[in-house]
DNA sequence: CTCATCTCAGTCAGACTGACATTC
DNA sequence: CGAATGTCAGTCGGACTGAGATGA
């Protein structure tokens, strides 16, 4: 027998931005999750592919700083993006170390396609605000991740 | 050589609701993991504990509804918080399929030092909003929350 | 029989650490 | 030399799945 006072969360939790912030973030990430997953994406897959589309062929340190992902893990992820032919990996003559990386028309593609099923979750998440508080809650987040950013 | 080029977000990132979310609580979580450590804690110990505190002792499936957590992933979180002395399991005699979990006076001091850690985080955490617009803040993610649940 | 509960054994994506060779 | 880059191997907490045993 499941009644609705089993559903009660605590108010310690409730009153906790720390955890608000996580598990709506943790909604949303399932719901993004379902809208990539059909297009065989991840979000760093997205992410890279949006760097690559908006500032052109860099480096992967670079691209990792661009998108908060970590070297190591820019790695795997672009590992699978050139196997499915998104990227093209290619060295840097101008700096041995690097590797260029390139999104490829296919990765162009890839991102049109993500693009129009992220939309559609952002409307989803957000459909009990009004356009204004979709604004005001994204002004507020970016704020608080520009400081986080910077210190 | 590293310039401040190579921080350039994606704008389709910076706009995307889903991704600030995600951003923002990932450094949360990286603070309150922090402070959770200090105390030989993690964030299931410490919503476990709090549900425990504000509604008194339940069952496991209970717990799990109220905080937000899987069935299974209830069981390891007590395991640990029974190993400690934080909570003692024992068999409902009225329905012998559940356990009842009570805190301890130990569970309820871990609780307390933990609470004032975490108020210290937030404020880290909020730190470039005032007061208004921390609760503008705490409201519509609780709108975006509430509205997840009910769907 | 159906359903809920507890438990266990996994998987998975994301975040992170430490190390190493190479190159600047 | 110190510092940056790409790579690999591995850890970790959190979220989730599937199955099994028990009992309401």
């Amino acid at each position: 027998m499941e009644t609705a006072a089993d559903h009660r969360v605590p108010a310690r939790l409730r009153a906790a931005p720390s955890w608000l912030l996580t598990q709506t973030a943790t909604h949303a990430g399932r719901l993004v999750q379902e809208a990539f997953a059909a297009a065989g994406a991840r979000r760093y897959h997205y992410a890279l592919l949006a760097a690559l589309a908006e500032f052109g062929a860099a480096s992967q340190a670079v691209l990792g700083r661009r998108c908060g992902i970590d070297r190591s893990d820019v790695v795997a992820a672009l590992n699978e993006l050139a196997e499915r032919g998104e990227v093209v990996r290619s060295p840097d003559p101008t700096d041995r170390r690097r590797n260029v990386i390139t999104i490829t028309p296919e990765g162009q593609r890839q991102l049109r396609r993500i693009d129009e099923r992220l939309a559609a979750v952002q409307d989803t998440l957000l459909a009990p605000l009004a356009e204004d508080e979709r604004q005001q809650l994204t002004g507020l987040l970016t704020r608080v991740l520009e400081h986080a950013r910077r210190s």
